[in-house]
RNA sequence: GCCGGUGUAGCUCAACUGGUAGAGCAACUGACUUGUAAUCAGUAGGUUGGGGGUUCAAGUCCUCUCGCCGGCACCA
């Protein structure tokens, strides 16, 4: 029997019955059998000793491709369990799942033995040993009643909790190499000799099966690569990333601090201040240009308008209370409900519509301990907050400018960003018509800008779908900033209402969005996106004077006020030190301007200008430079 | 909240198996009077996160607790 092949080309071949994916690579070219690590046959990915059995499409998998590379960190895994069963024993060690990940891998054992990072070395070295032996890595089908044996004779009670869930009519395979076998879908390197280059990263609590009322389980975390190179370029982007962390920057450059007396509670330094007042003023220009309302709501509030607007039962394990004169209050952990009680202090014509209430509110929410990470995740943060008030009419309207200001405001940093839909989630308030049309309308407002979007299920507030932006740093990382979210259900509760043209009272529909989402946040991302050295317009110390000796510090007062006048953020090094050391110290803050004052400037009016990163730029009237960065934070390049 | 790690001068980090807490930078004082990434010398700086314990003796061991870090869970 003979099958037909087509090849990726297109070109159709012709094989015996039984023929493998490494016979069909052989017969391709030698090259491409040596690269080959697995195969696919349409469109799936199967091990190189997989026979083919009738006609089809295939693909021969190399390490060059995604699924090559998943396939080989997969067995990385698989060679990492290896190691760990032979070093601490074969039932000591009971193991759960090993996915390949985003860079890596990870396994998730059962073991008596706490593991700590010290540990890694001696698996890495058993790793080693394994690949040194190159065993051949092979499959095999097993019945769901010889796989509960295998794996019952092994008291492996996470492996048959995994074939327990299997559907009934899956194939269950074990992969074999050397003495170790493990339940796996495959597929597979074809032996262990063929992993080059990997490292074991750390060590973490890993709840089974992701569920925080099952056993905590330890999982070590690894990455792979096809070449050693390859490795070490990953472990110095790692390097490069930790240097640009927000929370080293931050206290480098005197930007925030964090103190033991406020958990989770950033204080903002004078430098940092200067960064937030800018970004906050952009964002108000912007919404004034668009007829924003700005206003400001009570930071702690009666407990009962939380019980009204539903927070109590939705989200009070979250928030913060107090109790004073016998009256309960609550910190906000959102704006929402203040600007409700704004709405309804005056009576509405639908002619007013839409109404858009923003604040730069600052919000506390009780986030549990091992959740908290330096700006990224607080207890309490300022949202660039609104709410807008429209008629069902102007909604996709309202959203898509919502749409352009946001887009507007990311460009300016550089920011791509992704879209994301998240529907109604099963703690959430409401019916099912309101929220059907209310997804609808976000929908539609996507699919008629034509952006695409990912669709989160399940994944919206309690009470509404929203549209989330992520944006992309210059790291490629994603950060969930910017948010959208249709809402009926607050207008019901606070009994919102404005005049129609019949004369009778109509339901307005909420929209709340957020831009920057939470400003200490996007103030950690922008830290990290421009590792610390901020455009001028950002910058804490746009312009640092450096007079060349003391004699020059009176020119130098006379050059700040010049600069402080026409409102650039300037410091003055009137320090006793030589000219190199104020350079090196004004480099490491990230000044973007630097200008050495001398005797050469000082009797023309002038200033000598060195620019970060780019050095000296040679001699400039005071007036002309004072021009040149006006223009310069005007434009926030 | 859970698992693991960690906490020493303002900052970055030392201190072998328990035996007098130390360095660099910063700060302060003085000298030098400075032209594009660190001038020299001197001085001061600590209840080793906090409480309790073991010991002749604790930064080091045990215990409780707080913060932080890496994950997990959570993330309206």
């Amino acid at each position: 029997m003979e099958v037909k092949v087509t090849l990726l080309g297109g070109d159709v071949r012709t094989y015996d019955q039984g023929t493998t994916i490494e016979q069909v690579a052989e017969s391709i070219s030698m090259g491409l059998k040596k690269n080959a690590i697995a195969g696919k046959i349409n469109g799936k990915v199967v091990d190189l000793y997989t026979p083919i059995e009738e006609d089809c499409q295939v693909e021969i998998v190399t390490l060059d491709s995604k699924e090559g590379l998943e396939v080989y960190r997969h067995s990385t895994a698989h060679l990492m369990a290896q190691a760990i069963k032979r070093i601490y024993g074969q039932k000591a060690v009971k193991l759960g799942i090993g996915p390949v990940i985003e860079d890596g891998f990870y396994y998730d054992i059962d073991i008596e033995k706490p593991l700590s990072v010290e540990d890694l070395g001696a698996i890495e070295k058993e790793m080693e040993r394994i690949v040194k032996e190159n065993l051949p890595i092979s499959r095999r089908v097993v019945s769901r009643e010889e796989a509960l044996k295998i794996f019952g004779e092994l008291e492996d009670p996470l492996k048959l909790d995994l074939i327990n869930d299997l559907p009934a009519d899956s194939i269950i395979t074990i992969y074999d190499q050397g003495e170790f076998f493990d339940l796996c879908r495959g597929p597979h390197l074809p032996s262990t000799g063929r992993i080059k280059a990997f490292k074991l990263m750390s060590v973490a609590g890993a709840y089974w099966r992701g569920d925080s009322n099952n056993q905590m389980l330890q999982r070590i975390y690894g990455t792979a690569f096809p070449k050693k190179a390859d490795l070490e370029h990953h472990l110095h982007v790692l390097e490069e990333a930790k240097k640009r962390d927000h929370r080293k920057l931050g206290k480098e450059l005197e930007l925030f601090m964090f103190s033991e007396e406020a958990p989770g509670m950033p204080f903002y330094l004078n430098k940092g201040m200067a960064i937030r007042n800018e970004l906050e003023n952009f964002s108000r220009e912007q919404q004034n240009r668009r007829s924003y309302q700005e206003v400001r709501t009570p930071l702690m509030m009666n407990q009962r308008l939380w019980e009204q607007s539903g927070h109590w039962d939705h989200y009070h394990e979250n928030m913060y209370f107090t109790d004073v004169d016998d009256v309960k209050f609550a910190l906000k952990p959102m704006n929402c409900p203040g600007h409700m009680l704004v709405y309804k202090n005056s009576l509405h014509s639908y002619r007013e519509l839409p109404i858009r209430i923003s604040e730069f509110g600052q919000v506390h929410r009780h986030e549990m301990s091992g959740a908290l990470n330096g700006m990224m995740r607080v207890r309490t943060f300022c949202q660039d907050d609104a709410h807008i008030f429209v008629r069902p009419d102007q909604i996709e309207d309202e959203i898509s400018r919502v749409i352009d200001l946001i887009d507007h405001i990311y460009q300016i940093f550089g920011f791509e960003y992704k879209l994301e839909l998240s529907t109604r989630p099963e703690d959430s308030m409401g019916s099912e018509e309101l929220w059907e049309i209310a997804e609808q309308s976000l929908k539609n407002v996507l699919e008629k800008r034509g952006v695409e979007y990912v669709l989160n299920e399940g994944d919206g507030a309690f009470y509404g779908p929203k549209i989330d932006f992520h944006i992309l740093d210059a790291l490629k990382r994603s950060w969930q900033c910017g948010t959208i979210q249709l809402d009926f259900q607050f207008p019901e509760k606070f009994d919102l209402s404005y005049i129609g043209e019949d004369n009778q009272k109509h339901r307005p529909v909420v929209i709340h969005r957020a831009i920057y989402g939470s400003i200490d946040r996007f103030i950690g991302i922008i830290t990290e996106h421009y590792s610390g050295a901020f455009p001028v317009w950002l910058a804490p110390v746009q312009v640092k004077l450096l007079p060349v000796s003391e004699n020059f510090i009176d020119y130098a007062l006379q050059v700040k006020e010049a600069l402080g006048e026409a409102g650039i953020r300037v410091d003055v090094d009137i320090r006793n030190e030589k000219l190199g050391y104020k350079i090196r110290e004004a480099q490491l803050e990230k000044v973007p301007y630097m200008l050495v004052l001398g005797e050469n400037e000082r009797s023309s009016e002038s200033v000598t200008i060195r620019k970060r990163g780019e050095g000296d730029q040679g001699m400039l009237s005071t007036s002309a430079f004072i021009e040149q960065i006006r223009k310069e934070i005007e434009e926030k390049k």
